[in-house]
RNA sequence: GCCAGCUUAGCUCAGUCGGUAGAGCGACGCACUCGUAAUGCGUAGGUCAAGGGUUCGACUCCCUUAGCUGGCUCCA
C-alpha cells in the first residue's frame, strides 16, 4: 500500500526498515526490563508493533508499559540505530533454538510450532539482541532513519488474539524511509481526526451519544434523522422497483420466537436480557428475521407467490462487547436496511444477483469505488455450535454463492468460520476516505430457519416444499451507512441528502421579510430552506453556513429585492449574482432528483 | 470483556508545588443595519464525570464505579 514499485509490501525495502526497527524496539525494551518475554514483532501497514509480557510488579498485578516510557525507548532505539550494527543471520535446529530462547516462553511455543510444520528456524543478531524470525531485514540498523520513526501507543493485546491467554503489552511504532513521509503519515492522521464521523456528526448536528441514554445507543438530532429519511426514499424507490413488500414489526418478543429461531441457544450472547412480564420473558430483537418468518407463515403460500420479498427498515439491538463501541459504527441499537427474500431452490441464484444488482446500483451512486466481497463460510469445528450442523446443506450453498459471483464477475475473497449461524454469507467491508473499514452490507443464504419455522409452499405438483430465505442489507443499517458517508464526504453532503439544502441570508433587517418570503417559496418547492434572521453582521452569517458546510447560500440585499432574484454562493465559494429564483429552484430540483453527486 | 490513557461551562481547551476555577467560541441582552468565512459592549452559565478515602484544606494524591479514546494474531 505504501510502496511505490509493484513488488509486494513482503518483499520491499520499507518492510525490512519496519521489521529491523520492531527487533531495535525488543532490544530497547529489554534495557528498561530486562525481565521482559517477548512475543512477535511484525511490520504492519503504515509500521511495526512488537509485543512484551512484562511479568509482574511487587503487588502480584501483570506490569504495563507507563506512557514516560515511550520518550526513553525512543532515544534508546537512536542510540541503537546509530550503532550501525549489522543484521546477522543464521539457521539453527530446534534443539539449539530451544536452548537459546530457553527462558522465553512465548518462543519455545513458536519454536514447537515451527518444528512441527518442518519449516527452518532461523534467527537474526544485531547487537548484542538475538531474535528468532525469518526476516527479512535491513543490512545495518543505521540504515533505519532516526528522524523518519515514532513510538505512537500502547496497547493491551492477547497473546495470539486470543482472550483467554495472557494479556500482553503491545507497542506500535511507525516507521518510515525518510522523514518527509513521517510528516506527510503524521499529517494524514491529523486530517483523518478532522474528517472522523464522531466530530462532524457533533459539529453537523448530526447525531449525539448521551451516557444516561446508553453507550451505543444514538439520538438522532434533526438533521441526521435527514439523512436517514433521505436513504429510506431511495431504498424505498429501489425496493419498490425490484418488486419488494414491506411490513413492519415489534422490537419485542417472547423467548419462544427466539429458541425456535436459534437466536438464543447460538447468539444468546450479543442479546440483551430478558424481561419478566406475568410469567413471560421477553427479549429485544437482535434481528428481524424471525418476524419476517412469521408472517411468511401467517397463511398458506404458493409457488405462485415466490420470490415474496419482505422489506423493512427495522431496528434491532444487540450486546456488543463494551470496548468495541465506537461512534456510529459499532453500537448497540441500529436500524437495519433489512429485507427477506423467500424462494424456491431453483430461484435462489437469479434472487441473489438481483441483489447484488442492487448493491452496485448503490455503489455507483455513493461513488464507492473500492469494497470488497468476502464470502464468509462455516467451520468444520463450529458445526452444531456456532453453526447449524447439516454440512451437506453448508457446502451446498457455499458452492451456490461462489457460482453466482464468479457468473456475476464479482471478485471476492472466501473467509472460513465467519458466516452466519444459519448460513454462508457475502459480506461487503468498504473504505471511508479516512481509511476506516467499514463492514456494512451484508447478503446471506439460509437454510436453516426456514425449517425450524415449519415454512412450507406448494409447488407446482401441489406438494408442500421449504422455501430458502435470502437475508440482504445493501444499506447496511443507518448507524453505519451514515457513519461512512460523514467521512466518505467529510459532511459536504451530496444536495439531495444534505440536511439544510438552501439557506437564506438577508444583508439588513431590511431585507428580512424579502428573505423569509423566498424561503417560504422555495420550501413550498419541497426544497429545504432556512431563512437566517439574527443581528450579525452578513459575513458571519456567511462564515456559519460555510461552516455547516451547506451546499447554497442565497444572499440578498437591495440589488436582488429590487429585481426579484438571489445572489447564490456555493458551498465551493462560486458566487453567481441576479439568479432568476425561478431558475435557481430549476437548478436545485434537478441536481436533487437526479441525486446528482455534484453540487 | 481485557490492557492503557482520558473526563474542568453547551463546544474546544488553560489551570504551576494541594490553598475550593479561567479563556475563546456558542447562548442571552443592548447597540450597530452592514454585499459573500467572525461588528462592538455587556450578562448568565461549573457539586472540576460519580462515589469514597488521605489531609487543617483535594480539580490536583489514593481507591472504586461510569463514560469516552487507542488497541486486543495484517503470525517467529
Amino acid at each position: 500500500m505504501s510502496d511505490q514499485n509493484q513488488q509486494p509490501y513482503e518483499l520491499s525495502d520499507l518492510y525490512r526498515i519496519r521489521h529491523t526497527a520492531a527487533h531495535v524496539l525488543a532490544q530497547a525494551v529489554l534495557a528498561l526490563y530486562p525481565a521482559a518475554k517477548l512475543a512477535i514483532g511484525p511490520p504492519i501497514d503504515n509500521g511495526f508493533y512488537y509485543d512484551f509480557d512484562l511479568g509482574l510488579d511487587d503487588d502480584g498485578r501483570r506490569r504495563t508499559f507507563k506512557p514516560d516510557d515511550l520518550p526513553w525507548l525512543e532515544k534508546r532505539m537512536r542510540q541503537i540505530i546509530a550503532g550501525k550494527h549489522p543484521l546477522v543471520y543464521r539457521e539453527i535446529s530446534a534443539a539449539e533454538a530451544r536452548q537459546l530462547f530457553h527462558d522465553q516462553p512465548y518462543k519455545l511455543e513458536l519454536i514447537d510450532e515451527l518444528s512441527h510444520s518442518g519449516e527452518p528456524i532461523s534467527t537474526y543478531r544485531q547487537d548484542s539482541f538475538e531474535d528468532l524470525c525469518r526476516g527479512p531485514h535491513v543490512a545495518h540498523t543505521g540504515q533505519i532513519a532516526p528522524d523518519a520513526f515514532q513510538l505512537m501507543s500502547i496497547a493491551g493485546a492477547y497473546w495470539r488474539g486470543d482472550e483467554n491467554r495472557p494479556m500482553l503489552q503491545r507497542i506500535y511504532g511507525t516507521a518510515w524511509p525518510h522523514k518527509q513521509e513521517l510528516k506527510a503519515h503524521l499529517h494524514m492522521l491529523a486530517e483523518a481526526r478532522q474528517r472522523d464521523h464522531r466530530k462532524l456528526g457533533r459539529e453537523l448536528e448530526i447525531f449525539i451519544l448521551d451516557d444516561e441514554i446508553g453507550p451505543g445507543l444514538p439520538l438522532w438530532l434533526p438533521n441526521g434523522n435527514i439523512l436517514r429519511e433521505e436513504l429510506e426514499r431511495l431504498a424505498r424507490e429501489m425496493e419498490d422497483a425490484a418488486g419488494y413488500v414491506y411490513v413492519s414489526t415489534p422490537h419485542i418478543a417472547k423467548e419462544a420466537l427466539y429458541l425456535r429461531s436459534g437466536h438464543l441457544p447460538y447468539y444468546e450472547d450479543e442479546m440483551y436480557a430478558g424481561m419478566e412480564r406475568e410469567g413471560a420473558t421477553y427479549y429485544l430483537k437482535p434481528m428481524n428475521c424471525p418476524f419476517h418468518h412469521k408472517i411468511f407463515g401467517s397463511k398458506p403460500r404458493s409457488y405462485r407467490d415466490l420470490p415474496l420479498r419482505l422489506s423493512e427498515y427495522g431496528t434491532v439491538y444487540r450486546y456488543e462487547q463494551s470496548g468495541t463501541l465506537m461512534g456510529l459504527l459499532r453500537v448497540r441499537g441500529q436500524t437495519q436496511n433489512d429485507a427477506h427474500i423467500y424462494c424456491a431452490e431453483s430461484q435462489l441464484a437469479a434472487e441473489f444477483s438481483a441483489v447484488l444488482a442492487l448493491y452496485r446500483h448503490y455503489f455507483a451512486l455513493f461513488g464507492i469505488d473500492k469494497y470488497v466481497m468476502r464470502l464468509s463460510k462455516h467451520s468444520k469445528a463450529g458445526l452444531g455450535k456456532k453453526y447449524v450442523d447439516d454440512e451437506t446443506m453448508w457446502l451446498k450453498m457455499e458452492d451456490l454463492i461462489r457460482q453466482v459471483m464468479i457468473s456475476e464477475n464479482v471478485p471476492f475473497v472466501e473467509a472460513d468460520d465467519e458466516a452466519a449461524f444459519y448460513g454462508p454469507k457475502i459480506d461487503v467491508q468498504i473504505w471511508s476516505a479516512i481509511g476506516r473499514e467499514f463492514s456494512i452490507a451484508t447478503n446471506q443464504v439460509d437454510f436453516a430457519q426456514p425449517a425450524r419455522f415449519d415454512l412450507t409452499f406448494t409447488n407446482e405438483q401441489g406438494v408442500s416444499e421449504m422455501p430458502f430465505c435470502i437475508h440482504r442489507a445493501p444499506l447496511g443499517s443507518h448507524e453505519r451507512f451514515i457513519g461512512f458517508l460523514i467521512e466518505h464526504y467529510a459532511g459536504n453532503f451530496p444536495v439531495w441528502l444534505s440536511p439544510e439544502q438552501v439557506r437564506v441570508i438577508p444583508i439588513t433587517d431590511a431585507h428580512q421579510a424579502y428573505a423569509a418570503e423566498l424561503t417560504a417559496q422555495l420550501r413550498a418547492t419541497g426544497i429545504r430552506a432556512q431563512a437566517m434572521v439574527g443581528s450579525e453582521r452578513m459575513n458571519a452569517k456567511v462564515r456559519q453556513a460555510q461552516q455547516m458546510k451547506l451546499p447554497y447560500m442565497l444572499i440578498v440585499g437591495d440589488q436582488e429585492m429590487a429585481d426579484g432574484t438571489v445572489s447564490v454562493r456555493e458551498r465551493s465559494g462560486i458566487q453567481q449574482q441576479g439568479v432568476a429564483v425561478a431558475a435557481f429552484v430549476q437548478h436545485v430540483k434537478g441536481v436533487v432528483d437526479g441525486r446528482s453527486p455534484h453540487l
